[in-house]
DNA sequence: GTAATTAAAGATAAAAGAGTCTTAAATCAA
DNA sequence: TTGATTTAAGACTCTTTTATCTTTAATTAC
């Protein structure tokens, strides 16, 4: 898997949040349940979300989380970085230390002009559009079909 | 990371036997010593690496082990496949069970596009495309300067 | 103010990945 | 045959990741 688990858990939920496009919070429980993920490992990624300022929180009745800028602010990269960090996107392939066009390992090349293009991918898309794809029923964003009701 | 570390060991060290190009097999634990890893870790690997044919080996005095085919016709592609599996350039980036073109994530169309990239840079090059650029000292395979001495 | 709701925080546990250590088995050389 | 060498195999430990559970604190509605 090239992102981990909590990423993926991650990238969705504020997928969710960013279709609901309501000025309200929107509870971690009713992600949990659209997207079928565990209520309280949801509540700990937040953790680290809130902690980067990609999101916000309150407590109490109508409280939730949302995103802390406007989804055509934030890129996957953004919530990749937060998450999993970016030794994805700079590190050496093969994992040495000071691999550099000085001193390249044997895939440097090849590596850091790919490492670009995946950066670039994740760069270049934001919640917004992929939340105006999943609203356009074109796309999908949990094992169960129908998310939204 | 992309790859796991076992796997980054794992290529490194066949990458460490191609450039010996000896007939003889090569004691795991030279191996270790010149790429600076643990001994009984690498040994473990290597029981990967024989099991789906990479290597083969010889125990007692002169033994070690030695590539199981020519280095032209082993890719880095086929130790990361024996070693961290395919999931990587199959998944979903998002971790969705069945994301295909027509039920697809919102990444789906990027990612499986980029994906076949990921793989083909692995399948294009061989051991000994690289062992060969190690031997002419144009790249390194380990952390420490001279490997080979 | 009280009760209901919801995130925050921390303790704990299960699973996987990474790494170590010991013993057994095979091979070679003398 | 004996001893040295080297892989094979498995038990074991440590760390990180993933996941669960419980308690606390804040917010709202009444």
């Amino acid at each position: 898997m090239i992102l981990s688990k909590t990423c993926n858990y991650a990238i969705r939920a504020l997928l969710y949040v960013a279709t609901r496009k309501s000025d309200n919070f929107v509870p971690v429980r009713e992600i949990s349940q659209k997207l079928d993920l565990s209520f309280h490992f949801l509540s700990k990624i937040h953790l680290i979300l809130i902690q980067h300022h990609l999101t916000t929180s309150s407590r109490g009745v109508k409280g939730g989380v949302s995103l802390a800028r406007p989804a055509e602010d934030i890129t996957i990269y953004d919530i990749i970085e937060a998450v999993d960090g970016n030794a994805m996107f700079q590190n050496c392939v093969l994992g040495l230390e000071n691999c550099s066009d000085d001193h390249p390992c044997p895939l440097h090349h090849s590596w850091s002009e790919y490492r670009l293009n995946l950066k670039k991918i994740f760069q270049e898309v934001t919640l917004a559009d992929l939340a105006e794809k999943i609203n356009n029923e074109q796309v999908r964003l949990s094992n169960i079909t129908e998310i939204l009701d």
